[in-house]
RNA sequence: GGGGGUGUAGCUCAGCUGGUUAGAGUGCCGGCCUGUCACGCCGGAGGUCGCGGGUUCGAGCCCCGUCACUCCCGCCA
């Protein structure tokens, strides 16, 4: 018999009744009758109870076994009375009779639990990680990432794309985040970059002929984080393709997207390909965001000519000074108490606005503050722009553009969140399209790339040389789900004469794109494919489907917020030795912030 | 870099207006229990209330500082 185990603690039923079997796990739980013990016995795929009596001479052995300790147990399946049959294990039909039990490692009181829902600190999962991931939760976000992943890796191998590596070390990435350094041994005083993305580098093969490019792509940028974004590190489907537009990009990856959605998604509906796409102007417009979660119904009206030489008179002066009021539908929202009103008000300022103003639409009348000071006519026109009725509610975001359009969401996103309009059973895909090539920044007053330099302008040589950079949108696009941002894309400038004439709109000589792109601009040089690709985030994708809110939850060793891996200490201190080989003397501002010691091993 | 929240037993938390010996659940240790499946019952051990200072007759609670974790803003081509 193989000395570890026969079986997997998910395989046996009642058809094994009667073999004698062998099964290797953890102790997961214990019920101890004195002389009757139930151990449920736990591996990677599942849970068998086992049991034993005081006069089997194993029964000690079980009895004092720690949770978590790891045996080895062999023993004969038996089929449970019907009135012991557990329904809610696979294995409940059976159990196995233990004739003997062996420790292969004992284990300590635990820091955590394994065998609960509660829970733990951050810190405490973190620094026990090994832990953590035994838990039925975790473990189970683990295996679908890994399946996720599989799936996408064949779906688009089965559309012809070819799978790459790219180099870890390599150049620090001219613009953008801030990169994670590496100093390099033979060379003192340079240094390696890790790649924010492998941009450069699939653009390249592009143009080495390649066609279709994808990889599972690791990524390092040296930014704070968020519950949504990793420190460090993350992964996306980074991929790229030659002699496309960019509708045969969208036609490349929403089967990927849609697919890999409906495998996983549990039941829950997809949008159906193709997906929408909402220019970025109309996004701002009708959700306040570039990221719009389009399970929310409620949809952003711009009402500024309504409000312009009105009664109302604080709106009117705004208008007459160039903000815009937007209008945002409360579906319902006339029903709601005066208290709500009021919170919504507080709400508002401590968002920084100076308040939220609103009509409730009752029996045919429009109520609340403005509506008794805006003439008849006026409401009418906001209520035909919004498509409230009555029962409904409309509130008003006024400033400028900009700010109007951002707080306009905020308030969209609380209202539907208040009012219980968000339907959770979904997964509401879109592409944000049309992104301004350039953007005015207002402190300096100049003119400066909004997105990526790299994408080709619309109307390509031609729009730079003769329309105002500020109308000119780029071939970017962005694709998103529920709200949340899964990647941008671009088709890319692969021509040296526009790539001049886009840099030098935005302040930038020939001579200094030379020096910082030179690699990339000199390839373009001896025959480049129009191309473009798009990079979606894995980790967000697992998020998603995983429903969970933190991207922790579907990463196996994931570092905290402060960047640190409480596990394995990172980072650490070097050797003295170590860091004169590299030529590198720490000049430190303060005394070092500890990583706090992990207790002693078990 | 900035703002919010949290920090009390191995773990998850409660602790009222500042007032006796700081509690519960779970885990751990011991006892009882032959059909449980979050088994049940009885008992026990376990605390520098993150740390430092201050106010007070008296501080887990109030004040100042500091550290750690977390959420957000900045940042994220």
């Amino acid at each position: 018999m193989h000395p570890y185990r026969t079986h997997t603690c998910k395989d046996l039923n009642a058809s094994h009744a009667g073999e004698t079997v062998r099964l290797s796990g953890w102790v997961h739980r214990k019920r101890d009758h004195g002389n009757l013990l139930f151990v449920d016995l736990r591996d990677h795929y599942g849970i068998t109870q086992c049991v034993t009596d005081s006069a089997i001479p194993v029964f000690s052995v079980f009895e004092s076994a720690r949770l978590e300790t790891v045996v080895c147990v062999t023993g004969r399946v038996v089929k449970r009375s019907s009135d012991t049959v557990n329904a809610k294990l696979p294995t409940g039909e059976i159990e196995v009779r233990a004739d003997s039990v062996e420790v292969l490692s004992t284990a300590e009181v635990l820091p955590i639990q394994v065998a609960s829902n509660e829970g733990f600190s951050e810190e405490m999962r973190l620094r026990y990680r090994f832990l953590d991931l035994r838990r039925e939760r975790l473990h189970a976000n683990i295996v679908l990432r890994s399946n996720v992943i599989s799936s996408i890796r064949r779906r688009m191998i089965d559309q012809g794309f070819t799978e790459f590596q790219t180099p870890i070390l390599t150049a620090s990435s001219p613009e953008g985040a801030r990169d994670f350094l590496v100093p390099a041994r033979q060379h003192p005083g340079k240094f390696y970059a890790l790649p924010q993305a492998p941009q450069q580098f699939k653009q390249l093969l592009m143009v080495a002929g390649f066609d279709r490019y994808f990889q599972i792509a690791p990524c390092f940028r040296d930014e704070d984080s968020r519950a949504d974004r990793s420190p460090g590190e993350f992964y996306q489907l980074d991929l790229e393709m030659s002699f496309v537009t960019q509708d045969d990009v969208f036609a490349a990856v929403e089967p990927v997207m849609a697919g890999v959605f409906q495998e996983f998604g549990r039941g829950r509906t997809v949008t159906e390909t193709p997906f929408p796409r909402i220019p970025y102007d109309e996004s701002m417009l009708k959700y306040g965001s570039d990221k719009p979660d389009l399970r929310n119904p409620l949809v952003v009206a711009d009402v500024t000519e309504a409000y312009r030489n009105s009664g109302f008179g604080i709106f009117a002066k705004a208008v007459a000074a160039g903000s815009v009021v937007r209008a945002i539908p409360a579906t319902g929202g006339a029903a709601k108490p005066r208290a709500w009103f009021d919170g919504l008000n507080a709400w508002a300022r401590e968002e920084g606005a100076g308040g939220l103003g609103y009509i409730t639409f009752v029996n045919g009348e429009a109520k609340g503050p403005i509506g008794k000071n805006l003439e008849p006519e006026r409401v009418a026109a906001i209520k035909a722009a919004t498509g409230v009725g009555d029962g409904d509610a409309v509130f008003f975001a006024c400033d400028k553009p900009l700010p109007a359009a951002k707080f306009a969401g905020k308030v969209r996103t609380k209202l539907c969140a208040d009012l219980g309009l968000l339907d959770e059973n979904q997964f509401k895909f879109c592409w944000i399209v049309d992104f301004p090539m350039y953007e005015l920044n207002e402190e300096t007053g100049k003119i400066e790339f909004s997105h990526n330099p790299f994408s080709m302008p619309q109307g390509e040589m031609d729009a730079l040389l003769n329309q105002d950079p500020l109308t000119i949108k780029a071939f970017q696009y962005d694709i998103v789900c529920n709200g949340i941002e899964l990647s941008s894309g671009a088709i890319r400038n692969y021509r040296p004469d526009i790539m001049y004439k886009a840099f030098e709109i935005a302040g930038y000589p020939a001579s200094v794109v030379e020096e910082k792109f030179g690699g990339m601009l000199n390839a373009f040089k001896f025959g480049a494919p129009p191309h473009g690709g798009s990079a979606p985030g894995i980790d967000r994708i697992v998020m998603l489907l995983a429903d969970e809110p933190n991207i922790r939850e579907i990463i196996a060793f994931p570092l905290n917020q402060q960047a640190q891996d409480l596990l394995m200490q990172a980072p650490a201190e070097i050797e003295p030795e170590r860091l004169r080989e590299l030529h590198i003397k720490p000049d430190l501002p303060k005394p070092k912030l500890k990583v706090t010691e992990t207790p002693s091993e078990g």
